[in-house]
DNA sequence: ATTAATAATGAGGCATACTCATCGACTATA
DNA sequence: TATAGTCGATGAGTATGCCTCATTATTAAT
C-alpha cells in the first residue's frame, strides 16, 4: 500500500498549501498565524514544518504554486495556430483578469523572491511563465512578421510590466477588467511589426476604425 | 530655545528613519530587528516608538521618504521647456536608474500599501510622484501634439510598469543601466504622437479630416 | 531654585514561529 | 497473532523579537 500513503502524505501537503493560500490571501502573510494555517488543513502545528522548513519556505510554495496553475491556464487559453496578435490578445487578458483576481498572491510574489531579504532570486516558476510570451513572440520573429530590432526580452518587460502596474491601477480603484487595457498595449506592439505585413491595425478590426475615428476627432477639434 | 528643541527632535526622528532605511535595504524588512535600528541611530529602543508607532509604520515612512526624495530628483531631471520627446527620455532615464540603484526599497513598496493584509492603498507620495509624469504628457495632449484618444493613466501604467519590470529584470541579471530600454520604450510612445508630420495632408485641413474619413468609411465598409 | 511638563530609557510582558521528546500507526517476519 | 522496527504526527515548551510602561532624565517656566 506504498502508493495510497504516498498518496494521503501528498493530499496533507496540499491541504497544508490550500490553507496557507486562502489565509495568506485573506489576510496578508503578517496577519496569518501558523496555528490557523494547522487548524484550518486539520493536521497539528508541528506537522506544517515536517513539509515546509519555516512560514517563508511556505510562503515561497503557495507563490510558486500559483504561477504554475498560471501557465497551465495560460497555455490553454492561447489558441495555437492563431494569428499572432490574436494570441497575444489572449494571452493579455488571460493575464490581466487573473492579475485582478488574485491580486494579493500577486502582491506577496516580491516577498517571496527575498530570501532573508538577501539578493532578489528569480523564482523558477515564473520563469517558466513567461516563456508562454517568449514562445509567441519568438514565432513571430521568425515567420518575418515581427521586427528582430528589439530583443525580445524588452518587449516582454513592457508586456508583463504594463499588465501589472494596469492591474493595480484597477485594482486600486475597485474597477474590474477593462479591455481597453488590452488594445492600447497592443496597438503599441504594432510598432514591432515589420513594414511589409503591417497594414498599421489589421484592417477590418473594430481598434482600426477606433483609431481612425480618433484621429478624425483630433483633427476636427482644430478646426 | 523652541527652535533648538524642536531641530532635535527632527534631527532624532531624521537619524531613525535613515537607520531603518539602511538597515531594510541591506537585510530586508523581517532580517532587521527593531534594537538594531535604535543601536545604529544611538536611541533607545523605547524612543524609537515614540516617533512611530510599530515597525510598519516605520516601513511606510521609509517608503515614503524615498518617493518623496525621487519626485524631487525627478523635477529636477527633467528640464521644463524642452520639447516633449526629451523630457519623457530624461524622466525616464532618471526613474529607471534610480530604481536600480535602490531596488531594495522599491521591492518593499508593494509590503507598506498593506495594512495588517487589508486592501492595498494608494501611498500619498507615490501618487505625487507619478504626477510629474502626467504633467508632461497632459502638456502634450494640450499642445495637440499627443494623441487624446488613449487616457494618460493607461500611458503612465506602459511608462511605469515598463521601466519597473526592465529594472528587475537588469538587477536580476546583474546588469547595469541600459539606455536602450529608454530608446525602445521612447519608440513605443511615439506611437501616441499625432501624425502631423508624416501626414501629406496639414493637420487641421479640411482634406486632412476627409481623407481620414474614407479611410474611417472603408475600413466599416469591411465588417 | 523649584516645579511642571515633556522626552528618553530599558527591563519585562507577550505573542508567535519553531523544536523536540513522546506517541501512535503501519509493515514485516515468524 | 505477537514483536520489533520504521516513520509520520503531535503539542507542550522554548526562543525570539515586537512593543509597553513605570521610572528616570532633561528642558521650560516662574
Amino acid at each position: 500500500m506504498g502508493d495510497t500513503q504516498r498518496q494521503r502524505l501528498e493530499a496533507r501537503e496540499e491541504a497544508i498549501l490550500v490553507a496557507a493560500t486562502s489565509l495568506f490571501s485573506e489576510s496578508g502573510v503578517d496577519g496569518t498565524r501558523m496555528a490557523e494555517i494547522a487548524r484550518q488543513a486539520d493536521v497539528a502545528e508541528g506537522t506544517v514544518y515536517l513539509y515546509y522548513k519555516n512560514k517563508h519556505e511556505l510562503l515561497e510554495a503557495v507563490v510558486d504554486r500559483f504561477w504554475r496553475e498560471l501557465t497551465k491556464g495560460a497555455k490553454l487559453a492561447v489558441t495555437s495556430n492563431a494569428p499572432l496578435g490574436q494570441q497575444l490578445t489572449e494571452l493579455a487578458s488571460y493575464h490581466l483578469k487573473s492579475l485582478i483576481d488574485d491580486f494579493k498572491i500577486v502582491e506577496i510574489t516580491s516577498r517571496a523572491r527575498q530570501r532573508h531579504g538577501e539578493p532578489g532570486r528569480q523564482l523558477p516558476q515564473i520563469r517558466e511563465y513567461v516563456r508562454v510570451f517568449d514562445l509567441i513572440m519568438q514565432r513571430g520573429i521568425a515567420s518575418g512578421e515581427l521586427a528582430a530590432s528589439t530583443p525580445v526580452w524588452q518587449m516582454r518587460d513592457v508586456f508583463y510590466g504594463t499588465l501589472e502596474h494596469s492591474a493595480r491601477t484597477l485594482v486600486l480603484r475597485d474597477q474590474p477588467f477593462d479591455s481597453s487595457v488590452i488594445d492600447n498595449l497592443l496597438s503599441l506592439f504594432d510598432g514591432y511589426r515589420l513594414e511589409s505585413t503591417s497594414a498599421r491595425e489589421q484592417p477590418g478590426s473594430k481598434q482600426a476604425a477606433l483609431a481612425l475615428l480618433q484621429q478624425l476627432e483630433s483633427e476636427i477639434s482644430r478646426w
